[in-house]
DNA sequence: CCTACCGATCGGTAGG
DNA sequence: CCTACCGATCGGTAGG
């Protein structure tokens, strides 16, 4: 009987899982506002009342979604060890493994716009993100900038803020044509721009 | 009597006018999907059917705001007879004016991450725009280049797609807050980096 | 341009 | 987790 309650459990969280999956490829495909519960339920195999009953209501499922995205990119993909030069150039090797995964780049796109709407239940994560990566590039470029290895007359803020800023406007075109646009490769022409010659 | 009818085609114009504003203004609020025609009609003062008699679907209000904004941008902010840099600072100033028109920053934005879906009725109108404006700042560099006016080590179709890049980044980030972010002096900037010093 | 209506779909709840 | 349902809203049409 306690397998059984462990099995229900372990079944539980897979299910939930997988509703995160459906919903993230949704939310991307058609935004927050005209993503149904009904076809992110279908896709999963259950009704919309058995969706809700993992998630109250569609805003929780929506913040669940990021949320989770922000843990698993946090775990495969941080950036708290990194300073510098080194920093910006993981961000670039992030934008290169985006580039194999449509669905999440999809999903922060679409998501993203949609949100710059102060209504709209994701606006103030968005806020937050854009802060903190503009804030992060920031200091990568000005620890460049400490080390020697920036050309000079490059602030480091207006940098750190155009870089996050190339990420995105990458990310919308590599979305319209994926063969023709190659995300890291525009950005790491970039970034060779910024340094000192030879580094 | 030919006053009255003239009269009212007059008015008929108007009201089409207004429609496109209203329609513009919505559409950029929340994208085309979770736009109502009965909102935009009631910001007109007329009812949902009413507006129908002046476009017969939502898809062709759609298209006749992608186009209308077209027409207007092309009159006011013509590029066929610039080339290279001024053709490049140009763009800039239009960027700068831009600033003065959150309603149209706002439309572009989420049209466009919207219409990244291959079957959004948006999507080849975004597909020629992004072609043609990446073509054009190519083609801008490579005449900077051509006049040696471009540093060395600079690849002009990479540079024109980073340039339309770094706008549309900007102008999401700008959404969110309007008073942090200034686009044209981030754009002056990052042009300034890559051109031979003191032009 | 209007009222009145169509069938479809939405998020969420009742009750089990 | 289900069926069945709620009120609200959608794009579009009928008919005038």
């Amino acid at each position: 009987m306690t397998e059984l309650v462990v099995r229900g459990y372990a079944n539980g969280r897979a299910r939930r899982q997988l509703i995160l999956d459906e919903a993230t490829a949704l939310f991307g495909e058609v935004g927050y506002r005209a993503a149904s519960l009904r076809e992110i339920a279908t896709r999963v195999g259950i009704s919309h009342p058995g969706l809700l009953h993992h998630f109250p209501a569609k805003q929780a499922l929506l913040l669940a979604v990021l949320e989770h995205r922000d843990e698993v990119d946090t775990e495969r993909f941080g950036f708290d060890h990194l300073q510098g030069l080194e920093l910006l150039r993981h961000m670039v090797d992030l934008v290169e493994f985006n580039a194999t995964r449509p669905g999440i780049v999809e999903l922060y796109c679409v998501l993203s716009a949609e949100s710059t709407a102060p209504d709209h239940p994701a606006h103030a994560f968005f806020v937050e993100r854009y802060t903190r990566s503009v804030t992060r590039c920031a200091a990568g470029f000005e620890g460049a900038r400490a080390a020697g290895l920036l050309r000079p007359g490059i602030d480091p803020d207006a940098a750190g803020r155009a870089f996050v800023a190339l990420m995105d406007g990458l990310q919308v075109q590599w979305l319209f044509d994926r063969d023709s646009v190659d995300m890291a490769a525009v950005l790491r022409q970039t970034l060779a721009q910024l340094v000192v010659a030879g580094v």
